[in-house]
DNA sequence: ATGAAAGCGCTAACAG
DNA sequence: CTGTTAGCGCTTTCAT
């Protein structure tokens, strides 16, 4: 617990503490000799530098913010697994930062981390509007956002082909003979939410397909999601297709279809979004949209230290996603799980 | 994202850097307007204090560290996000470090925090050895060691009563009749997977009914799982009551029991540990322990907090499961379409 | 109620 | 190869 300072090694080598410094930050301008002198007793005094003053001196810390509405939300945890994991490779610490859908704390939470010398941001955060999300992210020398799209002079970009994803769900459905579809958005809080459905309602228009009774909001929980399934099979039972905001609300509607005894697939057909780990456990296993969200994590990574490295050029990724087809929409035999490798399409705008 | 430094609001206000300082931290012993004006021209010029500097001159970060082993555990998740919430409202941050099942890591995590200055840490690391741990504790102002003991001395604890918790799940097996009990354990890595089985085997020991042939051990995933479940029932087919290391594993294990063919509860009961969200809308609903995640991650940061403020009072709190009966144990509830199945709410026996 | 000086522990920019 | 001189932006004494 006692403090040993760069001074204290210093003096105890009879050096001055820039030769010190040298030899901690691997320099090799210093002589083999005096840098195994200093090396040992580093390790004899037990020194270890000090990261606030070497921030202060240099004006970087090392140090990424990650902002997320929420991790208790498998999609929001895996892409923090996988950003922790980059940054941590790279040398960097990652500091979560979790604002639990409330917009005044995405905004303390960029401050704060501006505050604390965060070198960059990842940002993914529904709700602040643009306007504010900007200015914010003027302060630091490099961002990237995750979810929605930003000028490439405001930050770096990530985001999911979302449209072309519903697109794939419901030729799936349409291949299988479905064709009274229904789906299951979010509340339009939710940015995804709002494209998913609008990615839905131009489809089936499209194909003239469409029908707005069957297109209806819910929180994005299991249990509005049984509840507001209940409801919509009740009310219109020729549904046979069901395309669900997440796996959440996925899971929470073959409960509901359970329960009210209707046959997944050979009544209805359900898709979910993300493909969270719990997607292959329900019964039955549950086909889904997906990208890697780890790869999600990785690439805001790289391209927020590729910004504070004063590389520009990379400033969009869009991930297409791939279906997952399992159970919930072909039954039984095919086994064939599908390998979804990461799409990664990333081009300079 | 120019620099504007307390010396430049001095200057401006034609003080010195010490008024502006008293100001800033609410220091009343400055005259009303001089406040005053020095208040406006920091919003005016957009001053904000760097933490990084306050750091080095307090020695002290308001920031404090929370290391878990991984973060799309959703039991982890939901430690992470209690902690959260309640540095938020402290004033703390949350430095999050997500170290991935590995003990390097884990050491490596420690030592970051520490060169970062975290003022306190929290850590739930099954896999890093005592000695190490409270080696690298000694660093910190204040710790908190999460789900194994440790002394007072080294560092505030909280732990889950698992030995309670296994006998609730014993207990209620045996109140159905079960007498040929199974244990899915986890590798001898996790400490809760060592109490956990060694609660198990006292307890069917104590009641003349232990059969280690039925213990086995598997990685904490549902694929380990799975095959685990398949060889175990293959061997043993009278097996009829089946407590798992934790929820995940558990879904492996109905995911497997259902390829066999076996009937849940009827053929085999199933208890898993942790009550995480998937539980619930496992098929049949799994019967589970559980305490709250985020009540641990709200004790574990009220408890550093504490510590680095000088009071040791607390210093362990002991958290007993609550064990939620659902259909993996008792059997299908009469079926209404209309209400909700009552399954969600949690109740102790 | 306010200011001056001295540092927190490190690195930067020159010297030599 | 190594040392010296200055800070980084803030807080802490101590004066005034």
């Amino acid at each position: 617990m006692t403090k040993v300072t760069m001074a204290d090694v210093a003096r105890a080598a009879g050096v001055s503490k820039q030769t010190v410094s040298r030899v901690v930050n691997g320099n090799n301008r210093t002589s083999k000799e005096t840098a195994a002198r200093i090396q040992k007793l580093i390790e004899e005094l037990g020194y270890r530098p000090s990261g606030v003053a070497r921030s202060l001196a240099t004006n970087s810390s090392r140090t990424l913010g990650l902002i997320v509405p929420a991790l208790n939300n498998p999609y929001y945890s895996e892409i923090a697994e996988g950003a922790e994991q980059t940054a941590w490779e790279e040398g960097y610490n990652l500091l979560l930062c979790n604002v639990l859908q409330n917009p005044e704390r995405e905004w303390a939470a960029l401050r704060s981390l501006e505050d604390r010398g965060a070198d960059g941001v990842i940002v993914d955060t529904p709700q602040l509007p643009d306007s504010k999300l900007f200015e914010l992210l003027r302060h630091y020398k490099a961002a990237v956002v995750i979810g929605r799209s930003v000028p490439s002079s405001v930050a770096g970009n990530i985001v999911v082909d979302d449209e072309a994803g519903v697109g794939l769900a419901l030729e799936h459905l349409l291949a299988r003979n479905r064709r009274t579809i229904a789906m299951l958005s979010a509340t339009s809080a939710y940015a995804s939410g709002r494209v998913r459905k609008r990615a839905f309602v131009h489809f089936l228009e499209a194909h003239e397909m469409l029908d707005m009774k069957l297109v209806v909001a819910c929180e994005p929980n299991d249990e509005a999601s049984f509840e507001a399934t209940v409801q919509l099979l009740q009310k219109h039972p020729s549904i046979n297709g069901l395309v669900c905001f997440n796996d959440i609300v996925a899971a929470g509607a073959l409960k509901a279809l359970r329960s009210l005894d209707v046959r997944v697939p050979d009544d209805v057909a359900v898709i979910g979004h993300d493909d969270i780990r719990m997607a292959r456990l329900l019964n039955p296993p549950l086909t889904t949209l997906t990208v890697s969200k780890r790869d999600i994590g990785v690439n805001a990574v790289r391209m927020v230290l590729d910004r504070i490295g004063g590389y520009n050029r990379n400033t969009k990724v869009v991930l297409s996603p791939e279906l997952v087809v399992r159970e919930s929409t072909v039954g039984k035999p095919p086994k064939s799980t599908t390998t979804r490798e990461s799409s990664l399409r990333p081009f300079a705008e």
